[in-house]
DNA sequence: TTTAGCACTTGAACCTTTTGAGTGCTAAAG
DNA sequence: CTTTAGCACTCAAAAGGTTCAAGTGCTAAA
């Protein structure tokens, strides 16, 4: 994540100009590159040889890798990173997506109908295998638990943003009242103050105490929330078709490692917790400390209204990804919903909210 | 879909054990069933020269079918058909299954819900690759058009029903209002009594009109509210997991063409509509005229509250799924729903609706 | 420092051969 | 007339071998 200064600088314009030239080839093409493409393709102003010598330099100092001997190049993790930070040239967005975008961000409704546009859009504009999801940052407050009958609890969610959500949980055994009690206060206690994006994770704490305190019924309760979460949380994965598409994916077993990931919750939250510091985070390959998520990049955005931080919207692809577009595309767009929030704001207020 | 008796009724008892036998392995295995298998693992007390003989008959009048000469049979459209129609036994669900549903299906909430539970309950059971789709019945009772800006309008969708769908549409170029007022008509015209199931195809009519009158106005109106159906109509796709799992599509062009097709809702439209007659309805395979599915059989279902028609729900997957546990799967669930409904009836109406 | 030249490596593509599951037919047995 | 053993035959899939081309690293000369 932190660039080490010592060892990245000693890169001199002609190792620059390769690197670069190398992952902008693979990003392209997904075929690892060789010393004569760099050569044709690219003008570099030296003989094959020399790209050659530089290009064993380049790994030996890991930025470059080798699938095996008599193939070219493909960038590491590190020479991704290098090239992020600083390589890569933001680019203009096309008049296609151009349009797209200022067609369908216009900045209505709730929360929820904002994630839809922003994701939509996301999803169209970047062809590449996407998957979006939203983190909702609104803590749990109190957490109440009503019996409805004797194997039935309502059980409500309140939020310190005031929302509130309710579901109900089916239990297998009935519970005497005061066994409810005694749950409601541990749920009380272990959850308020939890965002609800970290719900999830803070939910594995409290079943852990499920059996040896109260026989099962907790896992009910805590089953009948993750219920209710899923529906919120729902990942807009409508980047299927052209994950498909995509070279990356021309193995049916990652097709499967992959759908699998993004159906996991856990590891999603995960990835998404360690993004946290800025406003577009970028985590590359086998940066992510999640083993599953090591042939991944996760690019991640933050979205606010009103200076409210609303979530996080976040893009994951394979490491293999067009990182110029994703990154000036995100930029964009958020750029756009701002302007759009600002206009929308002056002159039709009633309807912002 | 009709049995032809004078030819269906032909199949002594052997033909249709043999014809039973290939069908259940082959919907087991996913291999072409030779006449040793038979044999062996289904106790034919015949030997395999006779499993042979009797295959080519089967073949000949077209309930089997050879993928090339030196390879087992496997079941046609019309073996299945019979199968499905004479031979197959209905199974009891395992315990498992049966306590997913019961603790699942509570019959709470609105018809949004109700889909929804029911819609996880299928694809969770039925681990074979599942795709459902729900069918709004509700028509359209009136469409009003406000306009907000110069390039805003407001769409206003009225059910007959009583819900109301909106939508916003933003226009590319500015309209008179006059226009306006014409567009508006055309829509009612063309839309009103429309079931919101169908709302996609008769769309299709409004947009033929568009550019010979309305320069692109319509298409605009048109595209939101497209959007606007297909946030209600989402396909809980959940199924897709298994999917990759199930060796029919361990060819990933498979997966691309099946992954597209459940995306084309025109496709899910034709298909389902073909369905409407019975209860649940069965299409198989070459049964189903777009050519697209021609691979796939669709189980659809009807479900009901208060003897009112809430819609359809439906399971798509390789011509070759288990019909017996779909189906017996369906029918479970189906009664299940409806049991539930009158016990929270009963005991709790103000909940029910 | 650069580069031409060359021996070497190796996955991919293309053939060929082998293997084995499964068939259809024939002729004999029941 | 029905059943079955036996056998020649077919063909996809697996296994093995060869060729091809892309790409390398190294050496020696410019």
């Amino acid at each position: 994540m932190s660039a080490k200064v010592g060892d990245n600088m000693k890169l001199d314009e002609r190792k620059k100009k390769i690197l670069s030239s190398v992952v902008e080839d693979y990003i392209e093409s997904a075929e690892p590159v060789g010393s004569k493409t760099l050569v044709e393709k690219y003008h570099l102003d030296y003989s094959s040889a020399t790209i050659r010598n530089e290009m064993k330099l380049l790994e030996e100092e890991g930025y470059l890798e080798q699938p095996h001997v008599s193939a070219g190049r493909i960038p590491s993790t590190k020479g991704y990173r290098y090239y992020v930070d600083n390589l890569m040239k933001e680019r203009k967005l096309s008049m296609v997506d151009i349009d797209y975008i200022n067609n369908t961000i216009n900045g209505f409704g709730d929360t929820d109908a904002i994630f839809e546009q922003i994701a939509d859009v996301v999803s169209k504009v970047l062809a590449t295998p996407t998957v979006i999801t939203k983190n909702n940052t609104d803590t749990v407050e109190n957490i109440k638990v009503v019996k409805i009958s004797d194997k039935l609890l309502l059980i409500v969610l309140m939020s310190k943003n005031g929302t509130v959500k309710d579901c109900i949980a089916k239990l297998t055994d009935t519970v005497e009242d005061t066994v409810i009690d005694q749950m409601t206060s541990i749920l009380n206690q272990d959850l308020t103050g939890t965002p609800f994006s970290e719900l999830h994770l803070a939910l594995n704490n409290v079943i852990k105490k499920d059996l040896e305190v109260f026989s099962g019924a907790m896992n009910d309760i805590v089953n009948s929330i993750r219920y209710e979460l899923s529906k919120d949380l729902k990942k807009l994965n409508s980047g299927l078709e052209s994950i498909l598409e995509n070279p990356d994916f021309s193995d049916i077993e990652r097709v499967k490692n992959f759908v699998n990931m993004i159906s996991t919750q856990e590891i999603i939250d995960a990835a998404l917790q360690k993004s946290k510091e800025d406003k577009l985070s970028i985590v590359i390959g086998s940066e992510n400390k999640e083993v599953l998520l090591n042939d991944y990049t996760i690019i991640s955005l933050d979205i606010e209204r009103d200076n409210k931080y609303l979530g996080k919207l976040s893009v994951i692809g394979p490491k293999r990804m067009n990182y110029a577009k994703t990154i000036s595309t995100l930029k964009y767009i958020k750029e756009k919903f701002n302007t759009t929030l600002t206009i929308n704001k002056d002159k039709d207020d009633s309807k912002g909210g």
